[in-house]
RNA sequence: GGUCGCGUGGCCGAGUGGUUAGGCAGAGGUCUGCAAAACCUUGUACAGCAGUUCGAAUCUGCUCGCGACCUCCA
């Protein structure tokens, strides 16, 4: 088992050493998605991360158990400002049932992972399942003298239990700041303090999403099913828990303070924070307005994208910065990816087209130790991809013959790539999907266009090669002949 | 306003005290009937100012600019 992986812990701000609680066992938990509506390419980043996490994880040897949940109850806009929640409101407005609207996009979402072939979790429980959990939770934390009810709702008693735990320690907040700079907003009366946040919120009338409990019929708050739900499939500590940065405070903050009240420990010893992708410059956030979806990312149709791109693309685009930076996204930058990507598959293909040398003139176990040495620091996908551009070299020049490998040499070539590039980064092979007639065509088209080169007629041969190339087919001549693709 | 972070060559992005990051784009070359691909060569980069140091993009201070969180958000 591999002892030098190290991971930055937003608890320390540190690097540490990564040491699993129960090894070989390794506990993840990560914030999935709100399904009231599509997913966006700022999704993408979190889920493409921790599959990252994952796949490393599992590669060392770790058996990992990976929860990440479906919220599918929606928040209530949590100071008031409107105590009904997404799903309601979306659910109203296309005129359907709140559970029809959660599903519909639930499967969107899990499309669109397949597509940049994040692995599915072991265990995907939905909010709306663990309502139970979530009030048997809750009553513990009542019982403890650390939540209160004020008409049907339950709050947790932040001040109290900033009294014996660091609340705060997580996201660098200082209590008195928070009380001090919080704002005065409707709806906060009931609480005690600013800082308190709800456990448990009656349901106004109309709300459509409601559950019985022991305060009424209402709805569980925004952090609590985080807790219950890791604390049910990985127990009271686990090992990793992931996020966007933007859940750092309060959603994650307030998630240690329900688990500790409960089980009087912490609950996760590494806490993982991915960064975000921006948009000139800004976040992209449904507040800001400037979301591409990922359907239209793929396919093509957002006023930002002058076409879609493939999701490998945007996956390799995303590993190609380290996690914890910002990730700024113009057309320019995909395409220069989606150039680079096409750049390893290609060089990974050419592999089996080099004559085995009886001498090696190259040197790729660095490689190999260089991209472990990369993945071990934090997961540095980045640095780990510039180490697959240098085989990409190698291999391409062996196939040049300008440099010479041996039998073992091509199989560690392969092995390297398989390891890394597809089992580990999560990359496969942009498939075009072509026809069985399309290269029977495809076939007779080029010995046209050889018999011509061979009778020099050159401008056949350029116009058959001119015209393909307008329907995104590159032909490409090499000393074995002309070889084509379809864009 | 409070807390935290960032500013790297045309673009995207690693790096963190001395040695080439890498990709894309650009320029020149090799190969080719031509192209494409590939290979080789090529870039006064580290916001500004001051300081620490034999030496700073990397440490310290200040200034400027940008962002995130504090309210739903990955």
């Amino acid at each position: 088992m591999n002892k030098s992986l190290y991971i930055t812990n937003t608890l320390s701000k540190k690097k540490e050493l990564f040491e699993p609680l129960n090894s070989p066992f390794v506990g993840m938990y990560v914030c999935g998605p709100t399904v009231s509506g599509e997913s966006h390419l700022g999704h993408a980043r979190p889920y493409v991360t921790f599959d990252l996490v994952y796949r490393y994880l599992t590669h060392l040897g770790y058996k990992v158990r990976y929860v990440r949940n479906i919220t599918d109850a929606g928040h209530f806009e949590e100071e008031g400002r409107e105590s009904e929640d997404k799903v309601n409101i979306k659910a109203k407005l296309e005129r359907i049932e709140p559970m029809e609207l959660v599903q519909k996009y639930t499967n969107l979402y899990h499309d669109m992972m397949d597509l940049l072939n994040c692995e599915r979790p072991g265990i995907e429980p939905t909010a709306t399942g663990h309502i139970v959990e979530q009030i048997e939770m809750i009553k513990i934390i009542i019982a403890k003298g650390l939540a209160y009810e004020v008409n049907g709702s339950v709050y947790f008693d932040v001040t109290r239990y900033a009294k014996d735990n660091d609340y705060g320690k997580l996201s660098g907040r200082v209590i008195d700041d928070m009380i001090a700079g919080s704002r005065e907003l409707d709806g906060q009366n009931e609480k005690r303090n600013a800082a308190d946040f709800a456990l448990w919120k009656k349901a106004p009338p109309e709300h459509i999403m409601r559950w019985p409990s022991p305060w009424g019929d209402g709805f569980p708050g925004w952090h609590i099913e985080c807790s219950a739900m890791a604390t049910k499939y990985l127990g009271a500590t686990f090992d990793i828990h992931g996020g966007g940065m933007d859940l750092l405070f309060p959603h994650h903050e307030s998630e240690i303070a329900q688990s500790k009240t409960v089980s009087g420990k912490n609950p996760v010893k590494y806490w993982m924070h991915n960064n975000m992708i921006t948009i000139n410059g800004r976040k992209m956030g449904k507040s800001y307005n400037n979301t591409i979806t990922l359907r239209e990312m793929f396919f093509g149709g957002h006023q930002l994208l002058e076409r879609g791109y493939d999701p490998m693309v945007i996956r390799f685009f995303i590993l190609q910065t380290h996690y914890r930076s910002t990730l700024d996204f113009s057309n320019e930058a995909l395409q220069a990816s989606e150039k680079g990507l096409q750049r390893l598959l290609n060089a990974f293909e050419s592999i089996d087209k080099i004559t085995p040398a009886t001498e090696s003139s190259v040197e790729l176990e660095k490689i190999r130790t260089d991209c472990y040495k990369a993945m071990d620091d934090d997961f540095n996908s980045a640095i780990c991809i510039a180490n697959l551009f240098e085989l990409a070299r190698i291999c391409n020049s062996a196939v040049d013959g300008t440099e010479s490998m041996t039998k073992e040499d091509i199989d560690n070539a392969k092995e390297i790539f398989d390891t890394f590039l597809y089992q580990v980064l999560g990359i496969k092979a942009i498939k075009k999907d072509v026809s069985g007639d399309m290269e029977s065509l495809m076939k007779i088209m080029l010995s046209i266009r050889d018999e011509a080169k061979q009778k020099r007629d050159f401008s056949t041969s350029d116009k058959i090669r001119d015209e393909l190339q307008k329907l995104g087919i590159a032909v490409k001549d090499t000393k074995d002949g002309a070889t084509w693709s379809k864009n």
